[in-house]
DNA sequence: TGCGATTAGATCGCGCACGATCTATATTCA
DNA sequence: TGAATATAGATCGTGCGCGATCTAATCGCA
């Protein structure tokens, strides 16, 4: 059976498909993100790294793969950029010289204070209550869910 | 106010963000998408663009740019290859030589048979009901509604 | 101990996605 | 009517995002 349901007998467009939905809104958050990051110099990918160290300094590679859902083929260019910008250090672990660890500079840290607002206006933005977004977040994730079960 | 909420009294990550929940969960239903897809020798954006044209043959790259909420910029490229595909052709408009008219070829139009079963996997891959399905759907527009009057 | 298998990142090619800019056509109205 | 303006696409540069592949380090186990 169909993911969404076309309003009549036509044939279904794309506004009726919950994949168009969640694709069109992605780009919308971004929209409203880019003025937003372009003051902290950063894009929303590099954004979302640079949350997951705020929340834990020291990870590696894989472990914001692991968080952020991304492979090192996407990772390594982006961290390198973050690299170039000042705001985090990447080496070697010494303790296993495969693993790369990722490490905030001053300034990394630091942007976190003018990031600040970034998280309230974001919030306004959606127009919802907190409660409803928390709502909203946990349905999205459960079906998240079960889409990287069906993707094995 | 924050748009989420966190767990504890720690600092926020990536998995307390609405923002973040839309754009991983974009990210899994292309990966659900890609071997269907595949089959049919198209990519995500590519299929969108086909679902408009088999909903209606004939629009302008403007007109799928406004159901997309994409830019010329990046329509053009992608028409041009579903052309080279030989799913579409691209034709100025005699009456308004700015415009470009899309229009499928019968090979286009007869992939919507071969494209039948894809709604249908990824259905079942969200694991929602119909009902929930079109529910969720129907809150992440008005959410994208928000989002893009917020962006002007 | 040493060699095959595994793991962590890096590299490469392709296709979005967009802002900025350009060209060509159409519209407006002085 | 003709010059200023507006509109529709196209082009270009940058940064994802991923599959496929590569390299180097580690692990497993005979």
């Amino acid at each position: 059976m169909p993911s969404t349901a076309p309003k009549a007998a036509s044939r279904p467009d794309v506004a009726d498909l919950l994949c168009f939905a969640i694709y069109s809104t992605g780009h919308a958050f971004n929209r409203v993100y880019k003025p937003l990051l372009d003051e902290l110099g950063l894009t929303y990918p590099q954004y979302l790294v640079m949350v997951a160290l705020w929340a834990e300094d020291d990870q590696t590679v894989g472990q914001i793969g692991d968080r952020l859902f991304l492979e090192s083929s996407t990772l390594t260019p982006l961290l390198k950029r973050l690299e170039t910008l000042g705001f985090l250090t990447r080496s070697r672990d010494p303790e296993d010289e495969r693993q790369v660890r990722l490490r905030l500079t001053d300034k990394g840290s630091s942007l976190r204070k003018k990031a600040r607002d970034v998280g309230a206006c974001i919030g306004e933005a959606t127009g919802l209550q907190m409660e409803a977004a928390v709502k909203l977040r946990n349905e999205i994730t459960k079906l998240r869910g079960h889409l990287m079960k069906a993707a094995k």
